[in-house]
DNA sequence: ATATGTCGTGAGACCGGTCTCTTTATATGA
DNA sequence: TCATATAAAGAGACCGGTCTCACGACATAT
């Protein structure tokens, strides 16, 4: 009967330290197991505890101790799975060093990105991992730092902002899938991005505010240059951000008087989307058109024939923010540092060969 | 150069209010947005607290008011398809209400989820979602409601557990998907789950502790039984828990006298092994085997054939669950309730006809 | 002119822990 | 035997907010 869920105050440490008999000190030193306190008082407490159900709060805790033992992450989107892959490797790194995890989505929205962050450190966490939506605003983050509260980036990096930033090798990754492409013969590379467009086609890479975005357009781009072909900018595509977008893009794309034969895609959901274009456009895969996504998605290997991967290794890019962001909370000084983790070609069947 | 990130005691409204010079009271009556104070002080202190960059400690706040703004979820893992999209829409509706998430994992586990809660109970969250590993374990949940925190539990229910449930609708999923293969022909039906396998084959339906799952194959039971098939439980199949055990699941239930002529995935983890499987022993579907898997996750409707999959609306199942609690945490007096969502059966290529 | 009410502000208790400092009891050494 | 060191327990300040209550000033009612 007395179940009733009502405002119930809950017990305190003074509780156990009356039911026990001793001061609430000695009850907080058995309770939050500090300082010196005698075996029998030590299990006398231990007992009223157990009688009344006592739990700490938390909250009180952090606020004398300064700290939380909260990790904040802001990510674009969990529901992508980049980043529930990374988040899962955040979490077991954080877990393993005694902290938890508090997640905030940004959709990949500066304000959203912004008000999160703000969030998140008026909860105190004791530090934080971002994806930040774009690389050229750094206000808010700047006030991450004044605030003293550790911080990791995550996936992009931010080079004006003195602070850590763990990434993929995107240039690399890029170089080396379009090198692979252009080994294969094709001469004519797309490269398509669920970023937003800007009107009138891309002008200048320096201009995508993604890091990670812009370097895999460099890697791209690069890996055209060094081969001599011209006009590597033409057939970069920002903008496939739905199905129906990228439908679009696609459309066009391939409408074009010299069409491309190959096609690039900046993650594993553009990538899912632009199968399910040329599917539609009942095109097959090498035959027509070639083409090689970002992240070992679960989808790439079992479609027909199965996609060639930029394996990003994203668990062990989460793990390894989490555990840096761990060793700067724990007050290790280290220089200021940006961590590729290095990807790999996986070689399925998405691309063919182009005859001589 | 006073950039460096210290100890750093972070500014208070008592340290606003003496550059406002105004009394605390005052000044934490603008910042805190509440009682009444003229234009003119409210203008002064805002003022302080910008040219000071004041952020308002959240834990304090929590401290004094009782709420702290947050609701805590646990699931199983994260990684998992079913549960980022949940989570998902936890989060839509949560932050709908101006309520932020924290997420733990309890990889199925039942000591990682007791943790988990206690944890996330001493974070005094307003509310807690949570996917119990068991339904057969519920002292710990008692104590969350003993504790006086509104709790919703997501996937499963507890009928024993007097408090709201959100789940699919499993049995009438597994039924119609059963029905489904039986009208097409199917007379030997298989069921395979990740759970983990007892000894000895599964002899007892009740004795499956995840009510989601145990739904299910009572749904797949009926299904056989109303067709008068013999020896419902014989194709019921557990222990698909990674790649190499559901080969051997498969493996062995494809060498039985009479083999299955199809199966039903618990969830699409089972449901991608499974084809896996399938692909590996070179069979092809559905002209060897037919499949259903639960859940639309990406990897379904991009394989040849696409794969006939029972939609579960997992994202509004999460919103829903999301706000029940959030109407709960508002005092909301409602009955005790079990929400189903209706699942549908998406018809795509995996299911053959079988000659008659 | 006095009583009553409202408005804006200040003082300080409180939330539930941690932690420093002080006091008391017991052991050790000269 | 008395001084001193040491261990164990208690008292109370503190973290940074919220919020109740008291107070003074001024407006309106009587």
């Amino acid at each position: 009967m007395e179940d009733s869920a009502h405002p119930k105050r809950s017990v305190t440490v003074a509780d156990v330290a009356k039911t026990a008999k001793v001061s609430k000190a000695t009850a907080a030193r058995v309770l939050g197991g500090y300082g010196v306190v005698s075996d029998k008082i030590k299990d006398e407490v231990m007992a009223a505890a157990a009688a009344l159900e006592y739990r700490p709060n938390e909250l009180a805790r952090s606020m004398s101790t300064g700290r939380s033992g909260i990790i904040g992450v802001v990510v674009g989107d969990i529901e992508n799975a980049f980043f529930s892959l990374a988040v899962r490797g955040i979490s077991d790194a954080a877990r393993l060093a005694g902290f938890n995890v508090i997640i905030a989505n940004s959709g990949e929205q500066l304000e959203a990105e912004k008000s999160a962050v703000d969030l998140l450190i008026g909860k105190r966490v004791d530090g934080l991992i971002v994806t930040p939506a774009r690389c050229d605003r750094l206000d808010h983050l700047q006030h991450v730092r004044r605030a003293g509260v550790p911080l990791v980036l995550f996936d992009r990096a931010i080079p004006e902002l003195d602070v850590d930033a763990v990434t993929g090798d995107d240039r690399e990754a890029a170089l080396s899938a379009t090198r692979h492409l252009i080994g294969r013969g094709h001469r004519r590379l797309a490269y398509i991005s669920a970023m937003e467009a800007e009107e009138g086609g891309l002008t200048d890479i320096a201009r995508i505010s993604n890091s990670a975005v812009r370097e895999r357009v460099e890697g791209f781009v690069s890996a055209l240059t060094e081969a001599g072909l011209p006009n590597p900018l033409h057939y970069i595509r920002l903008g496939a951000t739905d199905q129906h977008q990228t439908d679009a893009v696609i459309k066009r794309l391939l409408s074009e008087i010299s069409p491309p034969t190959a096609l690039l895609a900046s993650d594993s959901l553009v990538g899912l989307r632009i199968f399910k274009s040329l599917q539609s456009l009942g095109l097959s895969i090498p035959e027509d058109v070639s083409m090689i996504s970002f992240l070992d998605a679960d989808w790439t290997s079992v479609t027909v024939p199965p996609i060639t991967i930029i394996d990003q290794r994203v668990y062990e890019l989460g793990k390894l923010a989490g555990e840096r962001l761990v060793a700067r909370i724990e007050g290790n000084q280290l220089a200021v540092e940006r961590l590729r983790v290095a990807t790999s070609l996986v070689l399925r069947g998405s691309v063919a060969t182009i005859g001589r």
